[in-house]
DNA sequence: CTGTTAGCGCTTTCAC
DNA sequence: GTGAAAGCGCTAACAG
C-alpha cells in the first residue's frame, strides 16, 4: 500500500531542472529550440521525478487527441477483427490510439458511438455504416470538422473517402467460377433479409444493388450479371436469408434452398460465418460437398482450410483494408481537400477442396 | 464544401442563452443545481448552436478520462476479440470507452502500450500479460495511481485483481474425461517453447506451473495431475510445441507427436488455433479423428461444431471474463481498496464428436 | 439558485 | 535560447 505518488506536473521538473516552465516544456515537449545543455537537465529532472507528459492536457491546446475511432457491427466477428488490426498497427505506427465501439447494426448505437467520439474529439472516425442511405448524420459530423472514411460499406452520396473491395466483381467473379465448374443453378445465401425481399419484388433481381445493406446487395448484383452473362435466368427463390447473420440463419436458409423442386447444385453464403451455417447444414442434411453441393465462401477465416472439404473462399485483404482505412483518414487529419476516393482492395479467389462438378440429375 | 464551423463552446451557449457561463456549465453538465426555466432555455440555445461537450477539457480538471486501456496480444485471436467483446459492452453500459493495444506477446510493446496509455492518463488498465514474472513494471503503474486487473493470465507477486479460469482444473478435467474414455496415452499440443523445455529438463513434469506462459504452464500441470492420479507416469516427449501460436506449430507439434515410437492415442491442444492444427495434421497423416486419435481442445470457437468431426472442447465464458475484468477494474477505479481478489470463472466439458475409444494397439 | 473567479497542465505568443 | 504571461474549455470553489 505505497502511497499514490502524484504524476509530477512540468512546473514540477523545471523547478528540479532549475530552468523556467517554458524550457521544460519545450525540452519535454520536443518543440522549439532548447540547448543542449538545458534539455539535459531538463530530461534528468524528469526522469528521477518519473515525469509522464499528459497527454489531455496538451490535447485542450492543440486540438488533436491522437485517437481515432472505430465504429463496426461486431469486434468478434473475425472480419471486423483482422481489419481493427490492419487499423490498429497503422495507428500506432504513426502514433495514433485506437478507440472502439460496436453497434450490432443497430442505427441508433451507431449515431451514439460517434455522438460520444465527436465529444471526445477524436482526431478522425473509421465507420462500417449500418445503413448505406444514412448519409446526413455523417455529413454532419464531417462538415463539423471529424474526417470520416467508410470501410467495407458505403453511403451513396456521402463526400467521405472509402476503402473495401469491389463486392459486384468479387461476386461475379466466384460465381462465374462455378459457372465454369458446370454449374447452372446456383444459389446465394445472404445475412440481409431486405436482399431478398428485393428480390423477390424484382423478376431477375434488377436493382438489388440499390439496396440498403450494400455489401450483400452488391454481391448478389454480381452473382446475378454473372449468370445473365452466361445466359441463365437469375432465379429469386435461389436467393434466401435466414433472417440474420448467425450461423444457424444460413443453416435455416440452406435448407429451405436444399427443399426446393430444383434445388441448387452450388451455394455462395455471403460470408465467413454463413458459410459455416451451408456446411453445417449440408452435413446434417446428410449431403455432401462437393459431391452433392459445391461451396464458394466469402472471406477466408481461420477454419477456411481445416473444415471437410477444405473451403474454396474469395479473400479479402482485410488487415490491408483496414490500414489503408487508417492510412486515407490520415490524410484527411492533415487537412487534404481532395475529392473523395472510394478505394477497392483486390480480392483472390482461393481454390481448395468445396467445389466439383454438379451433381447429375438423380 | 461547407465551411467548417468551429464548434461552439459553453461561453457560447450562455450567451445565446443569455445566463452566466456558470449556469450553462452546470445545466449541460448535469451538475450542481438549476432552476429548470434555466435549464430549458440553455438546452434550447445548445441545440440550435450544435453544442458538443469537449471531454478533454471537462477530463482536464476532474481527472478522468472515462477511458480504460486494453493490452493484449492479439485482437484478430478469436478468443481476444470475445473477451473485448465482453469488456466494451460491459464499458459502455458504464460511460467507459475502450482504447485497444497489440502486444504481439511482446514485452517491449506491452511496455510502450502501457506507458503511453498511462500518459493518456487512462482510468485504468485491463492487461493480459506477456510474462508472468514481469512484476516491476505493473508495480510501478499501479502504485502511481492507474488500477490495473489482469485478464486470462496472472503474474505472481504483483497485488492486481485478475479474472480468468482455473487453467489448471479446466485441463486437469479434459485430461479425466479422456481417460475416462480409456485413453492413457495422452500428447499435448502448447505454443510455449519454453513449458516444454522445462518439461524435458523436470522429469516427470514437476514444476511445470512455475513457468513464464502462465496459461500454458497451469493447464500442462493440469493434465500431469490427472495422469498422476491415475497412476500414469506423465511422459516429457508428449508435451510438445511448434513454437508458437500458429496453426503451422500445432501441425508441426502433432506430427512430432505421431511419429513417435508410441504415439499419443488422444491430444490436448491448448487453445483454439493449436486445435486447428492438431485437426489439420491429423488429416495430413491420413489419420481420423477420433477413430485414430482423439482430441478435446480449449476455447468454443464460431467453427468448432462445424469442422469434421465436431470438437469436444473446454468452452470458457469469454465474454463474461472481459465484463468481470471491467467490473473489477471500476470498482478499483472507484477507491476499492479490498485486497487483490483473484476471480475464476466456471469452464464447461462441451462434449461433441472427437472423442472416441483409443485406437487399439495394431 | 446563480454569478464570479480561479485554475487543471500544457503550448504558444511575445519580449528579452 | 530563454522567460513571462496568456489562455485551450471546462469544473469547482466561493460568494451572493
Amino acid at each position: 500500500m505505497t502511497a499514490r505518488r502524484e504524476i509530477p506536473t512540468i512546473p514540477d521538473v523545471a523547478r528540479e531542472a532549475g530552468v523556467s516552465m517554458a524550457t521544460a516544456a519545450r525540452a519535454l515537449g520536443g518543440y522549439g529550440s532548447v540547448s543542449a545543455a538545458a534539455k539535459e537537465r531538463v530530461a534528468q529532472a524528469a526522469k528521477t521525478l518519473g515525469y509522464r507528459p499528459n497527454v489531455v492536457a496538451r490535447s485542450m491546446i492543440t486540438g488533436r487527441t491522437n485517437a481515432i475511432g472505430v465504429v463496426l457491427a461486431d469486434i468478434e466477428n473475425a472480419f471486423f477483427s483482422s481489419a481493427v488490426r490492419g487499423i490498429a498497427d497503422a495507428a500506432r505506427a504513426a502514433g495514433q490510439h485506437v478507440i472502439l465501439a460496436n453497434t450490432d447494426e443497430d442505427i441508433e448505437k451507431e449515431h451514439a458511438a460517434i455522438r460520444v467520439f465527436v465529444e471526445r474529439r477524436v482526431d478522425g472516425l473509421i465507420v462500417c455504416p449500418t445503413d448505406g442511405t444514412d448519409r446526413t448524420y455523417l455529413r454532419g459530423i464531417i462538415e463539423q470538422g471529424t474526417p470520416v472514411v467508410l470501410l467495407d460499406r458505403r453511403i451513396r452520396g456521402l463526400r467521405a473517402d472509402s476503402v473495401g473491395i469491389d463486392n459486384h466483381r468479387a461476386a461475379y467473379e466466384a460465381t462465374r467460377y462455378l459457372l465454369a465448374a458446370g454449374h447452372e443453378r446456383i444459389g446465394v445465401v445472404t445475412g440481409t433479409a431486405s436482399d431478398v425481399e428485393a428480390a423477390l419484388h424484382r423478376p431477375g433481381l434488377v436493382g438489388v444493388e440499390n439496396l440498403v445493406g450494400m455489401t450483400g446487395g452488391e454481391r448478389t448484383a454480381g452473382y446475378r450479371d454473372a449468370l445473365l452473362q452466361a445466359g441463365i435466368e437469375p432465379r429469386v427463390d435461389y436467393v434466401v436469408s435466414g433472417g440474420g447473420y448467425r450461423r444457424e440463419d444460413a443453416v435455416a436458409a440452406t435448407k429451405e434452398l436444399m427443399a426446393l423442386e430444383e434445388p441448387p447444385t452450388a451455394i455462395l453464403p455471403l460470408d465467413s460465418i454463413l458459410s459455416l451455417g451451408v456446411l453445417q447444414a449440408v452435413r446434417e442434411l446428410g449431403l455432401r460437398c462437393p459431391r452433392d453441393v459445391s461451396v464458394v465462401g466469402f472471406d477466408d477465416a481461420e477454419w477456411t482450410e481445416t473444415v471437410t472439404p477444405p473451403l474454396t473462399v474469395v479473400a479479402q485483404p482485410v488487415q490491408e483494408i483496414g490500414a489503408r482505412a487508417l492510412q486515407r483518414l490520415l490524410s484527411r487529419i492533415d487537412g487534404s481537400r481532395q475529392r473523395p476516393v472510394h478505394e477497392t482492395l483486390e480480392t483472390t479467389l482461393v481454390e481448395r477442396e468445396s467445389v466439383g462438378p454438379p451433381l447429375s440429375e438423380g
